[in-house]
DNA sequence: CAAGGTTGGCTAATACGATTAGCTTTAAGC
DNA sequence: GCTTAAAGCTAATCGTATTAGCCAACCTTG
């Protein structure tokens, strides 16, 4: 029997990929391991546990969300920084409803957990998008939580089809976009209140 | 054997309070069977599966939010209404994480579902705070959705733990309301640009 | 190149949770 | 007091995760 070569990255590349495909409750050991060409219980060589693996698509996912979001605002600042940074965000959950879902109840393990580090990555680019809006750096953090919450909300509520009417969900975002840019703007220390 | 009388409703409720407890995995039939002190089987003399019950403790969960919501923002309204809707919804959220988080993946099955009047609820109690803000009525939809999406993406991350480190949540989410407030004012048609 | 150990795969077995089948008793209505 | 539908039970089935233990394939080292 030829080996497979499988590694833990492998496993975890064919069940995100089984996640977006079927969404995150397909994920089962039996079609993963079918989709490697491998029985069952061979998947335990590479992770812990179904659990293990779905911690594992969670960080991959928050992984290629920082790259597509760093890659976006790469020379760009100000307005066309957010919207880039929105979009870029936005469309990758789309692009990967089950993989960015498994994030939702993941939980990193501690400060080293890869899923930590990516979301730091992620939190990095929108810190620094948010340096073209004057917002003092005491408000920082909640700028960034405030912004997060946006994105995480629309881009999740649209994954799972929340929205009942079907108003173009395209001008929505451009919409919240929109929003996103007066709000930080007023926000700056000099803005009335 | 005396008779437990059960309904689906006594159920439901159960297995929400089972979710608030344990999480959305932690809900299980055997249970939410021994909470009602019943064997397994019997359960499904009021629901259908499992799935089932999740969409029930969802649009349970709708429910209870809309009402909070409402009660909330009665006789407010401008900022005030704003203010008291976001911390009415994320108070909810934060009391009920179990059975708010079996919203996120639950798909309305029919314009008559439960689930789905219950989400018109909130929709509407949104759109009733909103009619404070002068909004285009054309940009009514992208509104309510851009609101819901800063509010169910906030009241999720914070009730998975999902912000980090440790700057006051509270303060944070005061911030996140200013924001909503000054975005939406700003969206008023003779707003300038 | 041959020996030896480590790794990655396999089959078989176990455990647990959801679900169904079919029986029995309760309780509600006539 | 009967009849009957509903609500509970036990027993059985099935799917999925996980573990135990075996064997072949690769890598290393002489």
């Amino acid at each position: 029997m030829p080996r497979a070569g499988l590694d833990p990255a492998a496993v975890v590349a064919a069940a995100a990929a089984l996640a977006d495909e079927t969404g995150p409750a397909g994920v089962t050991m039996g079609l993963v391991a079918e989709r490697l060409g491998v029985r069952t219980p061979s998947l335990y060589k590479h992770i812990d546990s179904l659990a293990d693996l779905n911690h594992g698509i969670a960080a991959l996912a928050m992984a290629e969300a920082a790259d597509a979001i760093r890659d976006a605002v790469a020379g760009l600042s100000g307005r066309d920084a957010l919207a880039a940074m929105c979009r870029a965000f936005r469309d990758y959950v789309l692009k990967h409803p089950g993989r960015y879902a498994a994030t939702t109840g993941a939980t990193a393990t501690g400060p080293g957990d890869p899923l930590a580090l990516a979301g730091e990555r992620v939190i990095g680019s929108m810190a620094a998008v948010l340096r073209g809006y004057r917002i003092e750096p005491d408000q920082m953090n909640h700028a960034l939580r405030t912004l997060r919450s946006l994105l995480h909300g629309f881009a999740t509520l649209q994954a799972a089809n929340g929205f009942q009417w079907d108003a173009d969900q395209e001008v929505s975002f451009t919409w919240l976009i929109d929003f996103a840019h007066r709000g930080l703007m007023s926000m700056s220390p000099d803005s009335p209140s």
